[in-house]
DNA sequence: CCCTGCCATGTTGCATGCAATCTTGCAGAG
DNA sequence: CTCTGCAAGATTGCATGCAACATGGCAGGG
């Protein structure tokens, strides 16, 4: 849900079964069904979803080489653990790479794109609005913030970001979401498609740039709210 | 040939053959023994190495998540290729973001690290004094800067670099090397080494810069020399 | 002569079988 | 009682078979 957008930015273009699984176990592994150091077994995965060992064989190799999955030679794959100072890490290079990867996108943002930033930002508003569920909310935050990264106007910087910003799926759903962080939240993205609007990519940059600093300190305790 | 380390950083443990398979691809790509745009048949190249097709597409599948072929769904990997644009931009990217892995590298740097380091070095001069191959000195280059990288005590940063730096391989290939620049960078290596022994983030951080934006408006033309 | 539709070939993608390696539990010696 | 060695189970990694899709050539019609 909200991952099945065919190609991302990468080359995720495999097969079909593959691309499935590759997804199913993106949402499981953002949603917390897998927990941090979870041992995933092929066989077991296939099994569960009905396909063969070869198409979960593929996509774990593909959320290995996105590292977010550690993968030993005779041992099979397990989920990422971070430690707070990888975490922190984290945030600090996000902090500093994707405002500049938003300004790039900015102007080269189409219709389609501003289309799309809008009704997930609204998706977004109505799920704070009633109740809420964190991991429906985080993929749609990860599709919106996604949007910036794809369209930042070079593959490969794109692929570098991504390197960086996925991982950070998994750390989230460690976090409560507190109502007053996430209403600053809200209004960022709500900044930003203003300035995506405008096609200000420098206005976007700061917002973006305050947005994730917002979330930085407090990351850890309270509990930062999607970014 | 300088590849063979088994982990890099990244998740690339595999298998045995598999990476064996890799790394056999990674340095003809890197050579130039494939072209850009060429497609990669997964049977041929299983037959060439004497292997089955499945540590091929493996290997097809791990250079598609770096970004060094591109693969379409029903149709396989072709090695990829570049516009001007995108080459300008990943060296453009490469300026900004190495020093910093650099920096914060060179005081985590062991005596084993600094020792490689100097082999690299003293290998690549000796390449230089006697009789130039290009490949192999690309390949050296790779291993000295990958040192930096890999050492920068982030495994995700690490691995976002990466991404930006393993393609620069493939366009490396199409230039020549003048003797100029590449005494230049000979002494840049060296002044590195020096940094990294003096544990001088900063200075080290410096050089790279300096040692980077070098190579980046003679690109295209006469030839960078290896970065 | 050019264009369109079909058919044959080739290649990828998925499924499955087998061997090598690692892990786990137990038995036996000290 | 603890530690070591072994053996059985389990899991990954590699090889191969089969079906689906894409590509290229050829024949037929305009």
């Amino acid at each position: 849900m909200a991952q099945e957008r065919a190609g991302e930015a990468g080359e995720p273009a495999t097969g079909d079964v593959s691309d499935r699984v590759y997804a199913e176990l993106l949402t499981r592994i953002s949603e917390g069904e897998f927990a941090a150091g979870e041992r995933l077994f092929e066989q077991a995965l296939a099994r569960q979803l009905g396909v063969s060992r070869t198409p979960v064989r593929d996509a774990l190799k593909r959320l290995s080489a996105e590292g977010l999955v550690d993968t030993t030679p005779n041992k099979g794959a397990q989920v990422v653990s971070f430690t707070a100072e990888d975490t922190a890490a984290l945030y600090e290079l996000r902090a500093q790479f994707e405002p500049v990867a938003c300004r790039l996108a900015v102007p080269r943002l189409g219709e389609e794109d501003l289309a799309e930033l809008e009704d997930l930002d609204a998706r977004m508003q109505a799920i704070v609005a009633g109740g809420h569920d964190p991991a429906e909310l985080t993929g749609l935050n990860n599709a919106f913030h996604a949007i910036f990264v794809e369209r930042c106007g070079n593959r490969h910087l794109a692929i570098a970001l991504q390197a960086l910003f996925r991982p950070a799926i998994v750390t989230r759903t460690f976090r409560q979401y507190d109502p007053r962080s996430l209403e600053r939240s809200m209004q960022a993205h709500q900044q930003l498609v203003e300035a995506a609007r405008a096609g200000d990519g420098e206005w976007a940059e700061a917002v973006m740039r305050s947005h994730i600093l917002s979330t930085r300190h407090v990351t850890g305790h309270p509990g930062t709210p999607d970014d």
